[in-house]
This record gives C-alpha cells, structure tokens and sequence, in this order.
DNA sequence: CGATAGGTTGACTTCAATCAAACGACGTGG
DNA sequence: CCACGTCGTTTGATTGAAGTCAACCTATCG
C-alpha cells in the first residue's frame, strides 16, 4: 500500500509561501521537514476513501502531496461539518491529543505523507525551532477558524460564498488566482460553509448572473475580484 | 495600575484538570507556570473595558485570576461573533502570531495575570516540557473551536442554547454543576452563538417552561441534566 | 422616585431550508 | 452509436425557523 516517492514540484511551491497569506495549514515550509523526510510512509486514497475516523487513536499525521482531503465531524442523526479542505503542501491531524477530534476523506484521489506523532513529537524535543514552528502551525489554524466562525455565526449565504471563492483562490492560485480549481462538490461546500446544497448552487448562479464568476465544470473562474471582495463582508483588521 | 498579588484558590481548583473536561483553556495547570510566577505582572479591567484590540502588536498573553473576558472579533458593520468566554484559569492570547487576531474586553470587573509572549517563547525554548504543553493548550483551544463550527453550522438555536449551558455548567460546575452562574449579557450571549439576543431569550424561556432549568437573576440552575444533553443535539465520539 | 439598561414577549417579515422536478455529464451495455 | 441509469447540479414553489420591529417588564442606581 506504501510506495515511497519525491515531490520535487511540490517543494519549491512551499518555499515561496509568506505568513499571512495562502493556506493556515502550510505554513511549515517542506524543507523544514526535510530532517523528517526518511520518516515519512507515503501512502494513497481513492475518492472518498476514509483516511481515519474520528474517536480513533491518533497515531499519525499527515501531508498532502496531491489532491484534495476534506476534515469532517458528524452529529448523530447524520448532520455534516466539513472542517477544511487540504490541498498540496497542507498538514493535518497535526494538532492531535490522543485521539483524532474530526475524521478525514479524500475528496480525489490523493497521495499522502504521512509522520507518526511520535516521531514528531520526538523530534520535536530535540528541535526548538522545529517546536516552535510547529505550535506556530496550530495557532494558524486555529486563526483560522476563528475566521470560520464569523463566517459561520456571522455571514450571510451570500457572503459565505464569496468568502468561500477568494479563500480557495488565494490557496490554489498559480497566476493572479483568476481560475479556480475546485475539487470539491457541491454538498461538500455546503457542509463546510453550513449552508444546504440549493443554497450554494443559487448564491454561485447569482454572482455568475452579476458577471462576478464564470462556471465551467468543476472551474470557476473570478471575473471581478473586487465585487467578490466586497459580497465577502469584509472582517475588521 | 497592576498590583502584585497571589492567588492561592484558583492553584488548587486548576490542579484538579483531568484532559478531555472542563475548559479548553485551562488545560495548562498554575502549577506548571509557577517558574513564570516572577514574570508575571497583574492587572484589573472594569466591566467592559478593552484588555487589548484586534489588530495590535501582540506583546503580551493573559491568565483570568478572577471575572470573566469575552474575546471579540468584529465585521465592518458591526456584526460581532464572541469567540470565547475566558473564566478563573482560563489562559487566552496565547497562540498569537505577530499581531492580536481578536480583541478582548472585560465582561465583568477581571483581575488578570499578564506574561510576555517573548518571556513565554523564551522558556518554552528552555523547557521542553512547557513548550510541549503550551502546543497542547493551543490544540486544545483549536479542538473547541472545532466543535463550535459543528454548533455554528449545523444546530439549531434550542441546540445551540442546550449545547452552551452544558458547556458553563461544565467549565465552572462546583458541585454537580446545577447551578451555573452566567455573568454575560444575552447579547454577548447571542453573539457567540450566531444568534439574537431575543431568540437567546426564547430559547431559554422555552427550556424553562419545559422544566429543564430554572432562570433567577444572572444565575441559571439545570433542573434537568438529561434533557438538556438530548436537546443539545450530540455531535459523535 | 425617575432614569436607564437589560430582559422578555408578541406580531410580522425574511432568508434560507425543504420539497420537487428537470437538466447535464458520464459511463455501461445492448 | 445510441439508450439507459446514475450522480451531481440547477431551478422553481413553498414552508418554516430565526430575524426584525416594537412594546413592555424588571432591576439597579443616582
């Protein structure tokens, strides 16, 4: 099931990333875990393959190499919130204790990295600076979810939306962040933004009907960043 | 404005933290940060009164000696989220990156304990029990934050209520954690939960006409413990 | 007392959810 | 190559939960 590999691409992506921008999960950059390299396993999903459930013993954690995994936590009678989306160059079950809080599913097919915590931790020990990025990788994300739950607790289905798209451009963007790849389905927005499935199809139908988007398959492209900005709801600071 | 002094109570009631319950943010015990004791300066807030502004520098992080704070995140118009209430133990502003990513304002008269986060840094960087544990608090708060977006985008507001008593009664329960003593306004309330001061209000008028608590003054008592768990609406594991 | 701030309740509105149907892309097999 | 089924998406009609607007109640304090 194991079959290690480079991602020579995947790295000098990385190195160009600032604090502040792009993805809250990447701000380790790879060549940091260079040291941990020959500890990694690498290892693949298929399409909604579960990568492990919530409950389960954290043994692990991850990177993704490529493709597209979603975090996600259910309530009993079925109700879904999808956490994140992690796309190339993005950890996650980083932060765990004990116990893995939200389960993990590839929304493509993905390929992985994968570091046991042990490791992690261990190496950890013996590396401030490692330590210290590490815990600086956690209050990342923990950032940004306290942006989510404006979003969440705050927005309109609208803004949401907006929201949404110049999250994923800003992440995904290879030139000006005007096309953007999007791997994920409707539902799985849906759950992520705590909206129903109708409710994201007619907020994108509307901004592409205001001439701000344009849909294309699984593509959208950003025909006015600045409309999209401001149909956001712009948090203070 | 900052006067020196001990706070022997509190030591005792944070040394009883068992993981998994309680505050998320008190998962650090007093004892731990005894050596930091020194470093430590105290301050006061009076009700309402900003501790520090989204947006600023972040030089310092705090501990609740005694009070509750409220931390605050505001959109353009006005629209507020409260993203945590802080009690008696309670750590906050810890996992800041460069500059605050929220504001914090006293909800009642608080008494703080305030630490350099370079003096934090800088014995984290020494002990690497400490830095591991400071990695731990943050993950923990990234957990809580997590099993709010699940309330923020998937419950309903008698949910949200339920689900929010049951974290008080838990966080400040003396005893079986009947009587929970709530010192924020409904707004503040409503504010956290993504929801109206008047639906907070009728969702706990509801709760108490269906005799599953009791409402006097700023004090609520769970008549109920079992009804308010399914009203709650479990989220798995 | 009266003033003020916070809390509660009621009437009405609205935004998003639900219910329902049709559409489009894609793959399989006849 | 086209018919067919499946899955995801889109659109429309209707409902419903929570928001808004407004009035009134209740404490606390000068």
């Amino acid at each position: 099931m194991s079959v290690a590999f480079q991602v020579i691409a995947q790295r000098s992506a990385l190195a160009s990333y600032q604090p502040g921008a792009g993805s809250p999960a990447a701000i380790l950059r790879t060549d940091l875990l260079a040291p941990l390299e020959r500890l990694a396993t690498s290892m693949t999903a298929e399409r909604n393959q579960e990568i492990f459930a919530e409950g389960e013993p954290a043994k692990y954690c991850y990177q993704v190499v490529s493709g597209c995994v979603r975090t996600v936590k259910l309530m009993e009678d079925g109700r879904r919130q999808v956490d994140e989306f992690l796309l190339p160059g993005d950890f996650f079950a980083l932060e765990v204790l004990g116990e893995y809080n939200f389960s993990a599913e590839a929304v493509t097919p993905v390929r992985l990295r994968r570091y046991t915590c042990a490791a992690l931790e261990e190496f950890a020990d013996r590396d401030r600076d490692f330590a210290r990025r590490l815990w600086r990788l956690t209050a990342g994300q923990l950032r940004a979810a306290r942006e989510r739950m404006v979003l969440l607790g705050r927005k309109t289905a609208s803004e949401r939306i907006a929201s949404f798209l110049l999250d994923m451009a800003e992440r995904v963007s290879t030139d000006g962040g005007e096309r953007i790849d999007l791997p994920m389905s409707r539902g799985d927005m849906a759950d992520h933004l705590g909206l129903t499935i109708e409710t994201v199809c007619r907020g994108l139908t509307q901004l592409r009907r205001h001439g701000t988007i344009a849909i294309d398959r699984g593509q959208i492209a950003i025909l006015d960043a600045r409309a999209l900005g401001s149909a956001g709801g712009r948090v203070l600071h």
